[in-house]
DNA sequence: TTGTAGCGTGCATAAACGTGCAAATACAAG
DNA sequence: CTTGTATTTGCACGTTTATGCACGCTACAA
């Protein structure tokens, strides 16, 4: 095993289990402590992880804690979240992924807003709560932890019986050539369904995501039917988005 | 266990309780008290918390409204949630109600418990995201506002893919003759449901809704397999449960 | 004021740590 | 193919840290 695959191998079991103790994890491998000491000292090095005795922690609860992350929710996607609010008409059935950029989405509703929602992420429906107008119908699922979002087949099986006129989809990448792509196998299943169940899909991408490529790709950009940007969003890219024939929103531009 | 991560968990046993006692503690973990003395001595010195005899308690006045929020669960849903919590055997499947009791269950957990839950409450999947070894299954369906759980068609049969070992329920109402009762057409269905899809139902009633009947009947009480109930109970209230089949649980006995 | 539970200190032991070094391996230049 | 260099890994060593216990002191309650 090659010592980047490790420190790989490393950042994942801290990912999943929330530390690492160093022994353990040696023992697992069949290397000596010093050289997943070594690793971890690396790691720390590089600010990955937290290191301490007996192992590593992450470096910030933030890691595991998507609410630390909305705190830290970024000028960019409180205006995203805004200026995709602002497209929903009345009585329409909205679909509404998980994520932060989508819950500032739904802070930015209005109070009377009548419609329905449509949501497989139980932070987006424990948000939707004190909007009284709003029927919020769930999507269930094995709740995947990262995003905080259902996934899996039940989620797939309960989309099937739905026809929504709005899927406003989150990503981590938006990439011409790799298209629309996010971190995770089942959730870049989870939001192609949801975007095939709507008429019309927004893509809401703040400025961290565009030109980047995440490993699962949901489906190719023109498959959208428009996208949310930044006004910082270059203007090579805002061009490239309407050649593919997206009606493309800058949030942002006073 | 590693000191970090024990100094973590304090800090963690002290937000949501609103104070330690060092002697608990150390039993909890295995630990000597010294080793937990220590550590809070040592936080202390960081700031992090006011050490005082017997244990710690929150510094700043923020971290006291966090407390003051946490006792305004009433002592007795707390106490019963507890018990509750005492009840999962690692590894079981645990089907966890909506509701304020349930949420307790849920603060009640130990980090480090490994189980899967399932849950029609956005805001029980939510308060289990941190939880890491737990595996969350969300049911669907439409939400309900007033108790944040979903109903419908959609939960219900979501829900036949499910066999549970044991069923949290939540109540409004446990009357001897009435049976027990809730204050929604749908959620009284929903939790017959669910008591169905486990092999063990575990009625949680914190002392205002015993000898009370709601409008919506979810099944007789001897369907049930067990009740946790506060001290406080009537002994008459307790005998009758006992006689008709429930074993029951008396929190906060001390 | 008197007993007990909690406290802090010092100490011993064991675990984890970092460093330096040497063997093994990979890789590039000759 | 050989040689030289850089990297990686495990080991030995001394150091630091963590923990439990023993002891005497202190605070709190009866």
């Amino acid at each position: 095993m090659m010592t980047a695959e490790r420190k790989a191998h490393l950042l994942d079991v801290l990912h999943r289990k929330g530390r690492i103790e160093a022994k353990l994890v040696a023992a697992e491998l069949g290397l000596s402590d010093d050289t997943i000491r070594r690793d971890l000292r690396e790691l720390a090095a590089e600010g990955k992880l937290q290191r301490v005795h007996g192992g590593a922690l992450p470096k910030s609860p933030a890691d595991a804690n998507l609410h630390h992350r909305q705190e830290i929710a970024s000028q960019s996607k409180q205006q995203i979240g805004k200026t995709a609010a602002a497209l929903i008409k009345p009585n329409q059935i909205v679909i509404v992924d998980g994520g932060t950029t989508a819950l500032q989405l739904v802070l930015n509703l209005r109070k009377d807003q009548r419609n329905t929602v449509i949501t497989h992420s139980p932070t987006i429906a424990v948000a939707l709560a004190p909007y009284a107008e709003i029927t919020v119908v769930m999507i269930g699922g094995v709740l995947f932890r990262h995003s905080m979002v259902n996934v899996g087949a039940a989620a797939v099986e309960a989309m099937s019986h739905i026809h929504a006129d709005i899927y406003f989809m989150g990503v981590t990448g938006v990439d011409a050539k790799a298209g629309l792509s996010t971190g995770d196998y089942e959730e870049a299943y989870v939001k192609k369904s949801l975007s095939n169940r709507a008429a019309d899909t927004i893509v809401m991408a703040s400025a961290e995501k565009l030109e980047v490529a995440s490993p699962y790709v949901i489906m190719p950009i023109a498959d959208a039917s428009g996208i949310v940007l930044d006004s910082s969003a270059p203007r090579d890219f805002v061009k490239s988005m309407r050649s593919s024939g997206l009606e493309t929103h800058l949030s942002g531009s006073s």
